[in-house]
DNA sequence: TTGCTCCTCACGTCACGTGAGGTGGC
DNA sequence: TTGCTCCTCACGTCACGTGAGGTGGC
């Protein structure tokens, strides 16, 4: 881990705080093929490589995974549906970096963000329908329980 | 669809409504696939078969493949995990079905009540844990739309 | 030199999707 | 006879799991 590091696209020469595979997939709880996998179908880029190759992490990598897999486990979407969300979360990032009034095309900017706020109020939807119908599952599943706790006390 | 209906295990002879497997997807938006394939792995059986060989679906059967899909869809299991969870229901609905005082082991009878009801308060707890999961995404998309919202209005 | 972690193929698996070719009742 | 729905193989696909064989720094 004390490779000199290449490529890394760090602007701030300062400790970029980079980490292996094993060490990020330890600590997203996901599993190495999982990781390289999401780069093979353009995913995820890690921000570096040591000179004998080996992939170098930074933490907005690790932020990037962690939201691939909330999408993934919380609303099952597949990858080609992630990757569609984290293009519009990765403009939004960019038209926030560049400065409106530094911006030239003001009006088309307006429009990306217009299309970006869309895509996130859907997805707000989406998380709510989710939500309500786990509420009704919970709700059967509890009268489940109570009807079994009910045969037990009458069977003791 | 008009045919005579065989090994259809009913126990009253009167009209015990059943339908075809493409009638049975469409309402319950699965595909006759999905459908075929739960009865390859033994998790769905349809009550009858038509003299062509036409599989024929119970409302049981029904209401079978959509906790398939609730646990498939808001739970993420896998169709062996589902395979637990429906064995579990299944032996609370045998169990219901003999009276206590008709059984003849009761403290049999009370240890695989107390195990469903255990399975069941688990199963609740995964529940409980994906709600908070999907509230603390839900906030973390809201925050990002009020942000897109705040830069539009600036942009305006 | 010995472990340990990492690398790149490449085949296996789970839950289906998708034709291929054939049967059966209005 | 013509559609329509159903049937059984059987190969394809997505998101990885799992070795196979090799490299690289303590």
């Amino acid at each position: 881990m004390g490779e000199t590091v290449t490529e890394a696209g760090q602007v701030d020469g300062a400790e970029p705080d980079l980490c292996g595979i094993g060490s990020a997939a330890a600590q997203l709880g996901v599993s190495i093929r999982a990781m390289r996998y999401y780069e093979q179908v353009g995913l995820l880029r890690p921000s570096g490589r040591t000179a004998g190759g080996n992939r170098l992490y930074s933490r907005r990598d690790l932020a990037r995974v962690q939201r691939i897999r909330e999408l993934q486990d919380l609303l099952g979407f597949n990858l080609d549906e992630i990757r569609a969300v984290l293009a519009s979360e990765d403009l939004i990032a960019e038209l926030r970096a560049q400065s409106h009034s530094a911006s030239a095309h003001g009006e088309r900017r307006r429009q990306l963000l217009a299309e970006a706020l869309d895509q996130h109020i859907a997805l707000l939807e989406q998380v709510d329908a989710k939500i309500s119908r786990l509420g009704v599952f919970r709700s059967e599943i509890d009268k489940v329980v109570g009807n079994v706790r009910a045969a037990l006390t009458r069977a003791t």
